[in-house]
DNA sequence: TTTAAGAGTCTCAAATAATGAAACTCGGTT
DNA sequence: AACCGAGTTTCATTATTTGAGACTCTTAAA
């Protein structure tokens, strides 16, 4: 995780405390922060006001607690308008959509994790769990399988370990030596299936996209239902 | 701005960085930045460095530039996801949506600029960052314009000192007084009309957000265009 | 009403990290 | 071969961060 270790003094700290209020996933006091902080109460302290000063967490005085402010939002919109995949690729995605008549996901790779970062629905049929910006597992995705089959082999290693290989469904991959033998097959076959891995009744395909230097940067896929189509081998 | 005179520290000075790396809304190089940098040449140095190994930047060595890590679209989706008005207001702008068959906005205010926070059009709604986080001008947009008119004077005025008043087009108001009248108009009304004063051909009718203690936290709007429907007095 | 406990805030000397002028590399010119 | 400009590194100086502890409030119990 961004190495955490040689902490890139105060920012590093700072964008440290981001990361752990983000995991709250909800409104979260200081004294919750402190408990699991690895900074003592001043320090904590001061990073939280720093950072509610500058609208990367907002504090609620009525309820004295901080979440994630708005002002990552629209840092994030510069983030994802003109520096990701996006730009290039929805075009493509939008006509593949439209196409196929199914959800298409872009993805890419964030330190390990598997980052939706577009989404195009032909028709809204139902929710899956993707939506932009979401984090999902790299082990039970299609787009998760694609990338890291086409990884370089020592952060492949790196993120191979990095999996929690919890098991979403009865078909969920649990451990690394299951996943290596699929990752072999999939580097072989050019394109991953997720055989309802991480949702029940959710299949998709996903293929990697590489750069020019054949470096794996992101990857698609095509999501569809259970009750439309099945996976023959 | 996010007071950048007492600037908070390097944890002040890191953000102020991203902002200017946003603001290029390309990938810029170092030296671009540096011309424009308040910081000498080595403090700048070290805070892209830093900010890269954070993954809030994301450099190019071929091309050796800078852009927006993807980080931020990850922390961005939190801050969406768990504390923007978008959970609560949710269920109640694709109601609204649905029932007026036209575009609904929904918008908050981030330091004097309106941000579009979710969006929901009748016919393909599905949210993304795309629309989520972009920023609009206060002075000349429904949802802006209902916001400022609601906000407590001492606010009101900074953020009226705030806008550029730049002509969009024909009916833009470009100047404060005139800005002026029509918020005194706005608070007697309750609501407010966006009359082509953004983008030529679209209307929008806006309502403000006010928490418990009647202070404004966001605004509303439905949008349309000028072939479907008319502003009459 | 008093005492206690807990959360949040503040202080200040010591420790540490940030600073930035200047020097250095390293391609690509002239 | 000398120059130039972009990017990188150095190092003594300076300023900021640090964190134990003390303080303040609010709430809860005695």
């Amino acid at each position: 995780m961004y190495n955490v270790s040689n902490a890139d003094g105060t920012v590093g700290k700072a964008i440290q405390v981001l990361d752990q209020v983000a995991s709250f996933r909800r409104p979260v006091r200081f004294s919750e922060l402190l408990a699991n902080s690895p900074f003592p109460k001043p320090t904590l302290y001061r990073l939280v006001q720093t950072l509610s000063n500058q609208g990367m967490l907002a504090f609620d005085p009525e309820r004295q607690t901080y979440s994630m402010g708005i002002r990552l939002v629209r840092l994030a919109h510069s983030a994802w308008r003109y520096s990701s995949l996006v730009p290039v690729a929805r075009p493509y995605i939008e006509e593949l959509a439209a196409k196929v008549g199914e959800a298409v996901h872009l993805a890419q790779l964030d330190n390990g994790h598997v980052l939706f970062v577009d989404k195009c629905k032909a028709t809204d049929h139902f929710e899956t769990l993707a939506q932009a910006g979401k984090i999902a597992p790299g082990y039970c995705t299609g787009v998760g399988k694609a990338i890291l089959a086409f990884m370089p082999e020592v952060e492949q290693n790196r993120a191979l370990d990095q999996q929690s290989y919890t098991a979403y469904t009865p078909f969920t991959l649990t451990n690394r030596a299951a996943l290596m033998t699929e990752i072999a097959q999939i580097k072989e076959d050019g394109f991953a299936y997720d055989r309802e891995e991480h949702e029940q009744g959710i299949i998709s395909i996903a293929c990697p996209i590489l750069n020019g230097q054949g470096r794996v940067v992101g990857a698609v896929s095509i999501a569809t239902s259970t009750n439309r189509y099945t996976i023959k081998n």
